[in-house]
DNA sequence: ATAAATGCAAAGGGTTTGCAAAGGC
DNA sequence: GCCTTTGCAAACCCTTTGCATTTAT
């Protein structure tokens, strides 16, 4: 998993602005940037608690703000209740499918869609900002099995 | 507005339900079915005490339920940390823009993104439920005037 | 008269904040 | 050593629930 350097530029960011280095920041960014998945702050303590640091909810919420603020990670509401949390990577922009039953997040991208929401923002006199595609539907898996609830829709 | 029509509709549904047809079931009724906007609950208690009626959130929650239930009303959740509702209108579906100042909704079709949207779950896998797409940006009204805000982001 | 709805207040989930104690710099 | 972060608990927002009172039927 090639995100240790995402977590050190994370810290480079850190110093750059004069914070403090700490291990929960660096234990927090490495499971946020790591991750495959679509994690909530919930996901995040979790992980950690699961695995060796008990680290606070306040400071995991603290630290996504710091990461979102450096550009690091990307804050996701798809309407669930709750937000996730991903990694930016190079990828410019790309929708997403959630699935209702294990709240797994599959991303696609569609070139198209963006000059779309441009059009239809100009036509209807807004000033386009961003946009949010989420398809909801029943994944692959979870079609054939009882699925493992990872991160549970509260509001299907 | 020919709203009152859609109020009656609902009173029936509660008659055939064996639902008792209050004033205050009423009251929220008229304001949801009756609005061009896109309603919080907030927003339908703060109309109704303004107005006439002062009736608590709770009823209002409770009503919403019912009218969710009944098909006249519509939920949705545009990732702003609370949920709107619209009528059900004869309009199948269609995609929203959301003014990131005022909070003001505007709506329009798009044939082509339903089609795709099934495609691209095809394409994954996953057997497609519904679909959001939510368009953010700046109004006509705020681009050119410091705005009335009406139901603001409370996650900008 | 019966059964359900209302209103209020308390509880609930996700998130933020205040403050004493701990830890980077 | 100074200043920030941490952790915990309390506060906060939106929403739901429990319970005594009111109301529709």
């Amino acid at each position: 998993m090639g995100h240790d350097g995402v977590v050190e530029t994370f810290a480079t960011y850190l110093r750059e602005h004069g914070l403090p280095v700490t291990a929960q920041r660096l234990a927090i960014a490495h499971v946020l940037l790591g991750s495959e998945r679509h994690l909530s702050a919930d996901d995040v303590a979790s992980e950690l608690a699961r695995a060796h640091s008990r680290i606070g909810l306040a400071t995991v919420y603290r630290t996504i703000e710091l990461l979102v603020k450096s550009g690091l990670l990307v804050e996701r509401d798809f309407g669930e209740g709750f937000r996730r949390f991903e990694p930016a990577r190079d990828i410019p922009h790309h929708e997403h499918l959630l699935c209702t039953v294990c709240g797994t997040v599959h991303e696609f991208r569609d070139e198209r869609l963006e000059r779309m929401t441009t059009l239809v923002a100009e036509a209807n006199g807004f000033a386009r900002q961003r946009h949010l595609l989420v398809i909801y539907g029943v994944c692959a898996d979870c079609q054939r099995a009882a699925p493992i609830r990872r991160s549970p829709l509260t509001r299907p």
